[in-house]
Parts: C-alpha cells; structure tokens; sequence
DNA sequence: ACCTGTGAATAGTTTCACAGCT
DNA sequence: AGCTGTGAAACTATTCACAGGT
C-alpha cells in the first residue's frame, strides 16, 4: 500500500479536507488560505500548501478557491463514483451509522445490510435489502460490493470479516472493540474503534 | 504535544495493542510473538518490537507474555486510573456509543450527559446524570469533567465545543462529519468522523 | 531453531525560507 | 502586504541485519 500517487499520512488529511471544504462552502466562504485550513487540520499552513501542490495549477499569489478546490480534490482522489457499501450488524451502532451515513452519500451508497438475528432483519423496513450473516459471501460477490462496516459483536468479527473476504470485498471499517488480522488477501483493513480512540485519548491526556 | 514519552504514532498503535492483548488473554493465549502481533496491527515485526522496547526489560530469547506486557502497558501508559467522560449528544451515535463503551470501563467512565432536546432528556433513564447542553461548561467544571465524545447535528458541533472548552475540558473526540477547529487553548480535538473514514477507504480503494 | 533488542541505514514527513504572483 | 509553490534542511519513523538469549 505504498508508491500510488498520495502518501499515506498526506491521504488521510486530505479526506478530512474534502469534508472541510463542502462545510466551508455551504457556510459560504468561496476563499481560504492554507493558514485557516490548517486551524481547522490540526497542521501548519506548509503542510497545508504541500498537501494541496498536486491538486493546483501552478496559480500562486491568492488563496485558494473553495469550490474549485474541491472539484479538483474529488477527481483527483477518485471520489467521483460511489463505493457499494454494506452494513454488518443492524443493532444501534449500525442504525446510527445508517443514519449518519445513509443519506448524503458523498461518494458512496449503502446497497446492503447482514445481521445473525432474523428476527431483527424482519422487524426492520429500510431502503436496501437485508441478509442472514451466512449469506454474506453469496451477496457480497454478487451485488460486487466493495466495503463494509462491521459493528457486530466482537466475539463474531472475525468470523464475519472472513466470510467479507471470501466473497471477495476491498475493504472493510471495523468498529468494534475486536482487532481483526490484517493482510488477508489484498483486502484493506481499517480499524475504527471508539475504545482505542478513548484509550489513546486517555493516555495523551495523562502525559500531561 | 511531542516530546514527552511516546512518539504520536507509536502512541495510536499502543492503543491498539492494549486492546489485542486483553482479546488475547480473553482467549487464553499467553505468550505471543512480534510477527503475531504485527499480523494484527498491520505493522512489521520489528517495528512491533520497537514500539514495545519502552515497556520489556530487557529479556531477550522468547516471546512476550501477554498479561505481563499488558501490565506494562498501561503502567507505562497511565490507564490505570479512569479519564471522566461525558457525552454530548444523545441521539443513535450517542447511544450506540453508550452501549459500546458504558459498561466495560477500560480506562474510562461515562460520568454525564447532554442534548439539546430537553423532551429527550426527559425519556431517557439512564445511570448517570442528564443536563441541557446549556449548561455544559458549569457541569463540566463542576464535575471536573476531561474527554467529551461530541455525537451533536454537525451544524452545532463548534459551538457545544466551545462551551466544553469553556468548562475547561481538557479531550474532545469528534464523531460528527463537522471539522472542529484546533488548537484552541491546549485541548486535544481527535476526529473522529466516519464520513472521513468511509471516504478515505474510498480513496485507497479507487487507486486501484 | 526461533526469538527479542538495538544500532545503523533507509525512507518518509514536516518545517523553513524565499522566489514569484496578485 | 499577503499569499502560494517549492527546493533544501531538519526531523521522525521504519526497516535491516545481526548480536545475544532461551
């Protein structure tokens, strides 16, 4: 996962960048400079000003323009098409996580969703189909979906990552507590744990 | 924040490697190697090693012991003691966070929380104190408050975390697709956004 | 045989400083 | 005056390679 064009680090910024700037636009701003980008990033303007050297042409000498900018970050990150993405686990992380994530799809669209309780996919009536998790394989290679969102029981993760696997998906978020191997395949693992985020907050705040 | 012990990236990793080893020792392994844990954390073995230098004694020859080096770990982390953390935001996001991170108290305890809905506050019966998000910065004064996870509608986020900031907390994990702006005082901003997370595996999956 | 710990080498990232544009 | 773009310098992180333990 190296040499293709945006270094890691620099990656992960600029996807929080693209967010920034669709608030800043919608709030009306059509300039900003690398200085108030970087108020909000958390970095220096010159991290700001590098991060963004390939996304530019050359115009130097007046702040960047909002919209603009944005246009260039989606073409040039490939967000222009949608991602076919699952919900694994429909209990109240997954429905927040729909409901965060289900309408504005900015680059994705959520086109499924598993759980292990069939009770729970009966009494549920949402705009994509609903899966018992022994179908996952079957379903993920054929409605080709490419990510998915896993927010089952830890004790299950791991068992339910490899059936994603199976059927062939790219990449999955893990927001459970459980840490999955990485490196199956090709597939791109994501760890996104509120408890590690806690952990780590709790040991930046006891450094004091 | 340099200078202070752990380098930042090491510290997300340790994070991380806190967790794994309380799953590892859930499932009744007790020593484990550096490639094992790599495997996990998507890292190399000796990178694994480099990061644990700081918490072994010198033992070299054979594999880790899980609960010894977990120990060690949050010694050396300063988890032992509990962060105070309230909620903001009592909505899906809020209570799926609840669920997840309510109980188990691994570092942590949720001590209060907050909406802006004062009905919402009415119907909920939970085993910690609810307040208007009004009265944020006296609450958390008062209850010497240190790590707020924000969950709030993005359009209000800045401004409950100014009142957080105002009430001297001293974390603020970010869960809405709002970008907060940093720096402010010396509070800790994490974003926490899965809007970020979902386009970023957008990104690394569309380079293909 | 297989493991960790660690200095040295390599790779990657951020900051600096300034030329050049508006 | 204030901004960006960018090479060069400074800093940080990862990998290599092997000494030394079990």
């Amino acid at each position: 996962m190296k040499k293709n064009g945006v270094p890691e680090l620099r990656a992960e910024r600029l996807s929080r960048m693209v967010l920034l700037l669709q608030d800043l636009i919608r709030s009306g701003k059509d300039q900003v400079t690398s200085s108030e980008l970087g108020r909000y990033l958390g970095t220096s303007p010159s991290s700001v000003r590098k991060d963004l050297g390939a996304f530019t042409e050359g115009r130097t000498g007046s702040a960047y323009h909002t919209s603009l900018l944005l246009d260039r970050l989606k073409l040039g990150l490939n967000l222009e098409k949608d991602t076919r993405v699952c919900l694994v686990g429909l209990d109240l992380m997954g429905m927040a996580l729909l409901n965060l994530l289900g309408l504005k799809g900015l680059g994705w669209k959520i086109v499924a969703g598993f759980d292990s309780r069939l009770n729970r996919l009966e009494q549920l009536d949402l705009d994509f189909p609903l899966y018992p998790t022994t179908e996952i394989a079957v379903v993920v290679a054929r409605m080709e979906i490419q990510t998915a969102l896993i927010t089952s029981d830890p004790h299950e993760v791991q068992k339910l990552a490899d059936r994603l696997i199976l059927g062939g998906i790219r990449g999955i978020i893990n927001f459970s507590s459980a840490i999955l191997r990485q490196n199956r395949g090709n597939v791109i693992i994501q760890d996104f744990s509120p408890a590690s985020a806690l952990t780590h907050m709790g040991h930046l705040l006891n450094l004091n």
